[in-house]
DNA sequence: GCTCCAATAT
DNA sequence: AATATTGGAG
């Protein structure tokens, strides 16, 4: 027993160096080779460079989340890891999201020495891991050839390997969101019309990759972008919403850098979210809202998990059993659509930024404003919308309302390529205009359609307040704020600093 | 013999 | 639907 323990070798990840160094020694006093990493992106780093030897992943619950479950997934299926999470309770939703990905093992904190005691159940755990991972790779071929048919032997020949031993059949290659989000990434540096298998695998470096595997996704890849191209989207913001495949998914890349607005880009994932209130995925701070399909000068949201058709999506979530609705405030509708700006706060006298309902047929419903404390909406003109039930639920949709700089003076609903979200275009502010105007934007930037639309009430002495709203709570919002490079490898981030996005 | 890519197979 | 494999062209 002791023999094999030695052969183990045990990735330790938490942000408490407490038990970051209780868990060290005592692995270590049972003879594990432990390397430990105090944050996610250090562990990433070590996986990365040493993700051969690595036998199993001991991981803060926390700590996997600001990976992102992704991450998982990601080297369960790729790299056969096992996982043990430590956790606390206050994480539930948590808990529940990592064991969708897969079968994990869980130790509850606080956990003392005594505790583990009871180690056992994880050396089981991670020999017999081991041992089932390599048992998959290498099955003797006298005990196939013992059961095999001579037909099906002689098919079966063509994997044999040396040594008497037979590879087994290669497992699928998954194509996770964040092998995608390389893949993504690799494609940004070389330039779409450079990008040969080839190259793409080579600056993923991803191990275990073949290039027949990028031939693959990249032909699928070039279907998609021509049938993007093809794609008419006069129709509004419509089907597309279905196709998840260009955009950036769980905010782990990007596809095309520029996208990026601001030096910091705050990335919010669900994953910190109850699953039920799976949310915006991107905002950025200080102007604006973060993603924009083009460089735009105006602002844009990114929503995912978003239904714009028959279903609404309600844009909220919570932690644990706290209420997170400050960040991702935007949407939230029971009974249509609803796209509201986030985390904006203005100068009321000159800047309203608006919020829009839009329904089904991607018609404006209904627009609101907002000042700094309050949400209120107003009316447009009932030849767009003859409801007589045409006020916002203030409350609902902004509770929690987060206050920053906020310099766009207008918005319209536009249809990018990563999206829609709130674009330039319209006439529209407080107190002054008369129109609101909404524009669609192709992959391009460029607004192929405008429509305006007549408003009245806009002038502030008009609004009404609702009570309701909050400000943002400057600790939860640290804690769900982080910068972009803590969610990449090394290398990416090296890609990034040399398209000088980070 | 290798790469790319479109077509085809699984 | 997603990924793997094939076969022609360069």
């Amino acid at each position: 027993m002791d023999c094999e323990r030695s052969n183990i070798n045990v990735l330790v990840v938490d942000h408490d160096k407490w038990y970051l160094a209780l868990l060290a020694n005592i692995l270590m006093a049972w003879q594990y080779k432990v390397q430990t990493a105090e944050d996610a992106h250090q562990a990433l780093v070590i996986l990365r460079d040493s993700q051969s030897t690595i036998d199993v992943i001991i991981i803060d619950l926390y700590i996997l989340g600001m990976i992102g479950f992704d991450f998982q997934k990601f080297i369960q299926d790729q790299f056969q890891i096992p996982i043990i999470i430590i956790f606390e309770d206050k994480w539930p939703s948590l808990i529940s999201k990592s064991l969708e990905i897969g079968p994990t093992h869980f130790i509850s904190k606080p956990f003392g020495a005594e505790d583990f005691k009871d180690f056992k159940d994880i050396w089981k755990y991670a020999i017999e891991a081991k041992r089932k991972k390599i048992e998959s790779l290498l099955v003797r071929s006298e005990e196939l050839q013992e059961t095999e048919h001579p037909k099906k032997k002689k098919k079966k020949k063509e994997y044999q390997g040396e040594g008497g031993f037979e590879v087994a059949k290669k497992s699928k290659f998954v194509w996770t969101t964040y092998l995608h989000n390389l893949f993504l990434l690799a494609i940004k540096q070389i330039g779409l019309d450079k990008a040969v298998p080839k190259k793409i695998l080579e600056i993923m470096n991803v191990p275990n990759l073949t290039r027949a595997n990028v031939a693959s996704h990249l032909q699928k890849y070039r279907i998609f972008l021509r049938n993007v191209a093809e794609e008419r989207i006069v129709e509004g913001v419509s089907q597309r919403n279905n196709t998840e495949f260009p955009y950036v998914k769980n905010g782990l890349a990007f596809q095309d850098c520029d996208q990026v607005r601001l030096g910091k880009s705050r990335l919010e994932t669900s994953d910190f979210m109850d699953n039920n209130g799976a949310s915006t995925s991107f905002s950025s701070y200080d102007v604006g809202q973060g993603l924009m399909a083009s460089s735009f000068s105006s602002s844009s949201l990114l929503t995912r998990d978003f239904e714009f058709g028959e279903t609404s999506y309600q844009n909220y979530g919570s932690i644990g059993n706290d209420p997170f609705n400050h960040i991702n405030h935007g949407v939230k509708n029971w009974s249509s659509s609803s796209i509201l700006p986030q985390n904006v706060s203005c100068d009321t006298r000159n800047n309203n930024p608006f919020g829009i309902q839009i329904n089904n047929e991607s018609e404006i419903v209904r627009i609101g404003t907002m000042n700094n404390e309050r949400f209120n909406s107003v009316d447009i003109s009932d030849d767009i919308v003859n409801s007589n039930n045409s006020w916002f639920n203030a409350g609902d949709q902004n509770a929690n309302m987060n206050f920053r700089p906020f310099v766009n003076e207008n918005f319209g609903l536009v249809r990018g390529e990563f999206g829609f979200g709130f674009g330039s275009g319209s006439d529209v502010r407080g107190g002054s205009g008369s129109k609101f105007q909404t524009s669609l934007v192709n992959n391009e930037g460029n607004v192929f359609e405008n429509r305006d639309f007549p408003l009245h009430k806009l002038d502030g002495n008009d609004m009404e307040f609702d009570n309701g709203a909050t400000s943002m709570n400057e600790i939860e919002s640290n804690q769900m704020e982080f910068n972009i490079s803590n969610y990449l490898m090394a290398d990416d981030m090296n890609l990034l600093n040399e398209v000088g996005k980070l």
